[in-house]
DNA sequence: CATGGGATTGACT
DNA sequence: GTCAATCCCATGC
């Protein structure tokens, strides 16, 4: 026990973000999510990678307007859109914007945290620095899948919290999207700078 | 109902 | 650098 009475890991662990955090426009929540801790099924990890997508831009599946598959994205902010890539890959993402608009930060990598025995089980791998490196990568290491969309990002199964200490004043920098056909010039991509966890190294170094 | 296209990854030349 | 795996879902007949 502390002088204050406090116990260390109240500081260290942070409640999760509150809905309010993803109601607002979806490139700040993007570039705002780095540094931040996603948790699901005793695993961990430091988001270090992210990416803006906005039904205003083509690449967005939102793009086509409000149907089955687009719904999640169309919902109340704080919400996980998980969906499948390729036919083999689940994708994570945080919805944001106010709802009935259609927006989210895909999560693209992780610093893994806690639970890597496990993540290293899932994945087949043991080098840290692949656990987490891309956004297929990292569901599975954390056993993230499909059933998970929709799901409240404050209440779980999948967690996201606010920023630990040592990630508050983490540089970002920024770059285009990766993998898509369309609208690949926005500045959309963000990422801990420096990393070695991220999916690709970064072309060059702009602050955010 | 048939078709086609991925916000990827890992194996291979 | 190339390429296939694999499946949800949007689209069109």
């Amino acid at each position: 026990m502390s002088v204050a009475g406090r116990p260390a890991r109240a500081i260290v662990r942070r409640g999760p973000l509150p809905a309010r955090f993803y109601d607002r426009p979806v490139v700040e929540v993007a570039r705002d999510l780095v540094g931040c801790v996603v948790f699901h099924d005793g695993c961990s990890g430091v988001i270090v990678e992210t990416e803006a997508y906005h039904q205003s831009e083509p690449a967005c599946h939102a793009f086509v307007g409000l149907t089955p598959r687009t719904s999640t994205l169309f919902g109340p902010p704080g919400r996980a859109y998980v969906y499948r890539s390729y036919g083999i890959h689940a994708l994570l993402n945080a919805v944001a914007e106010p709802e009935g608009v259609g927006a989210a930060a895909l999560i693209r990598a992780l610093a893994p945290l806690d639970g890597i025995d496990l993540m290293r089980a899932r994945r087949g791998l043991e080098r840290l620095e692949r656990l987490c490196s891309g956004p297929g990568k990292l569901t599975q290491a954390l056993g993230i899948g499909l059933r998970d969309n929709g799901c409240d990002l404050a209440r779980g199964p999948v967690v996201i919290s606010a920023r630990p200490p040592a990630w508050r004043d983490v540089e970002i920098a920024v770059s285009t999207r990766i993998g898509i056909a369309k609208a690949q010039e926005l500045p959309w991509r963000f990422c801990a700078a420096g990393s070695k966890f991220a999916s690709r190294p970064f072309p060059r170094l702009d602050r955010a």
